[in-house]
DNA sequence: AAATATTTTTAGACTTGTCTAAAAATGTAT
DNA sequence: ATACATTTTTAGACAAGTCTAAAAATATTT
């Protein structure tokens, strides 16, 4: 239906339209998927005709409901494929990226549905993501950052900010993985170092850095 | 790596090799590919200076040894994703190829070490394919057609000889599927229609078509 | 508001893989 | 062995997607 290098563009479109209320400009677009702009330019003409987008000389694009459908879809396929390489395959966390990456694009509705199924209809990717349904609907969970979390105050490891891989194996070797309940015990005033007790057992400090990159889901 | 297209006739110019001794020439990789002459003609150029393949204007082709290498590991993706949509996503008989058809050409070894050890290691795909191992080696198996069996014995379907989806839907409907034994009745002289008995329950009259196309392993 | 800097678009070229139509080579009759 | 038929290759064109370099538009500075 649509070719591996649409669905790339309209993905990476509709995560920097959600990323900002701005309009999505062309160099953008080419730092989001890693080309130049002049063949955003060529790219961003093709999906208009196609009436995937809306695009105006500098002015920038805005998916239209068409385009957002297929977007969507993509991420769908690609955190349902996340889910499978790291549930089922065994692959952690911060591997499953790059092969979800190629295997979004596998075309075809019953292997995803089936696919949906055999891992129990998810609602998150191993990285605290939601799964979009079948409608293309988002549930927002409401998960807030471990940074936000006061002294005596606990939650569940559900999401990350950050996803670049440097972070998710940092993550992976201190054990703080998706499910983990953490209680938050000091917050230094000095250097705002965040001292946790993960699973009521051993504590950890905690950098500035990583504590605002964690989702977690507040127990009250 | 490889490109899809060209994984894509490696495997085909595999498949004509396997299944005959002659040399391989233009058209039947046209013919396999569904593609045209002239084009197996450029394709098969680069394929020879990628040293994929021996090539001589107008003497056909032959895979050279990296060549048969790679058609043989894009053979076991293949058989590997089908034995997955066949056993974990349920997935019938029929529907598998074309899925696996675009899944075998996913680029990532560990993939394949990982989907292979999560179905167990399997020998054989849904249509009873043997699937080669890690290293390239195809373990033969001694499967006899079920029209070579002789009034009195017995088989288990261990595979078919034609893959159309015509053939594959019509075994399903008629419960000769993978694993079933077979005994054989009667065989008539007239007609050469093949009286079966299945799994020890009921009985059903194969053609000769049928039984000519379907791979048993005798019981002794 | 003019000058400068930045962003975006255009123009033309390149790559991969495909095609049609014509030419060249090979194979088969008589 | 000459004529006819088939197969294969060449030549030139096309589509998708990308790129560089230059031109055009927009944004920012003074």
């Amino acid at each position: 239906m649509y070719s591996f290098t649409e669905e790339n563009y309209l993905k990476a479109i509709y995560k920097l339209q959600e990323q900002s209320d701005l309009a999505i400009n062309t160099n953008a677009i080419a730092t989001a998927i890693q080309t130049k702009a002049a063949s955003v330019t060529d790219m961003v003409k093709k999906l208009s005709e196609k009436k995937l987008l809306k695009y105006e000389k500098y002015k920038g694009v805005e998916l239209t409901h068409l385009g957002k459908r297929i977007a969507i879809e993509t991420v769908r396929k690609h955190r349902l494929w996340e889910t499978f390489l790291h549930n089922k395959l065994n692959f952690s966390w911060d591997e499953v990226h790059d092969i979800a990456e190629q295997l979004e694009h596998i075309q075809s509705q019953e292997l995803i549905d089936k696919l949906d199924e055999f891992l129990g209809f998810p609602s998150h990717d191993p990285h605290g993501d939601p799964i979009p349904g079948r409608n293309g609907v988002i549930q927002q969970n409401n998960f807030i950052l471990l940074s936000e979390l006061s002294v005596g105050e606990s939650g569940i490891i559900s999401g990350v900010v950050n996803h670049s891989n440097l972070f998710l194996q940092h993550l992976e070797k201190n054990q703080l993985v998706l499910g983990k309940k953490l209680l938050v015990q000091e917050i230094s005033a000095f250097d705002q170092l965040v001292k946790v007790q993960i699973e009521d057992k051993h504590l950890q400090q905690l950098s500035n850095e990583v504590v605002r990159n964690i989702l977690v889901k507040k127990l009250s």
